[in-house]
DNA sequence: ATATCGATGCCCT
DNA sequence: GGGCATCGATATG
């Protein structure tokens, strides 16, 4: 595959990966869809190398590459990738275009507008059937990747529902797409 | 269309 | 005990 994306990609500023992943075909056996929404997570104060450093500093740390799971408000979870092996950094993966298994997305999420299979972090891993056992293995272990076959245009914003740093333009939207989580520009 | 709110677990003081 | 990188249901213009 000429478009596969492997381990060196993620071994850059997260900001870079953010950006470079938007527009990416993301597969997980059999569900696959396009990534419309990211957003990078460094040392600043909303990520989670500050606010949970004892638990996800090493991982976040030193690594890249690395699937990185935890749970938000009790019943959700969270699907990043660990960017940047000499500093901290990690992407969040927010919003996918359902390309295929949609029918395993409408069971595990319990929904049947496409539109709301995979719009939002917490729906996007419900419907992939991310679980917190992935954390920490190699995300290409678990996941496929492949570049867009065309370049793509992405418009950058302020990240969603954090409440430090929120100057920082670090969310990444595929410029256009219906799928993206938030308000629509 | 926006607004509000409850559900829930984990990591931190 | 407090604070979340959220979602879905409900209530109201």
């Amino acid at each position: 595959m000429a478009r596969g994306i492997t381990d060196r990609f993620f071994e850059r500023p997260a900001l870079e990966v953010a950006r470079g992943l938007v527009g990416c075909t993301l597969r997980h056996a059999p569900c696959a869809g396009r990534i419309v929404e990211t957003e990078a997570y460094a040392g600043d104060p909303a990520s989670h190398f500050v606010t949970r450093r004892p638990s996800a500093g090493a991982l976040l740390g030193t690594t890249s590459g690395l699937t990185y799971v935890y749970t938000i408000y009790g019943m959700h979870l969270c699907l990043n990738v660990t960017a940047d092996a000499t500093g901290p950094g990690a992407v969040l993966l927010r919003a996918l275009e359902p390309l295929e298994g949609l029918d395993v997305m409408r069971s595990r999420r319990g929904v049947e507008a496409v539109r709301d299979l995979c719009r939002g972090p917490g729906r996007l891993a419900q419907a992939l059937g991310v679980t917190r056992a992935m954390s920490g293995r190699r995300f290409l272990d678990d996941f496929a990747l492949e570049r867009p076959a065309r370049p793509v245009s992405v418009v950058t914003s302020p990240r969603i529902g954090i409440s430090h740093a929120t100057e920082l333009p670090w969310r990444f939207v595929l410029e256009g797409s219906r799928f993206a989580s938030g308000r629509v520009a």
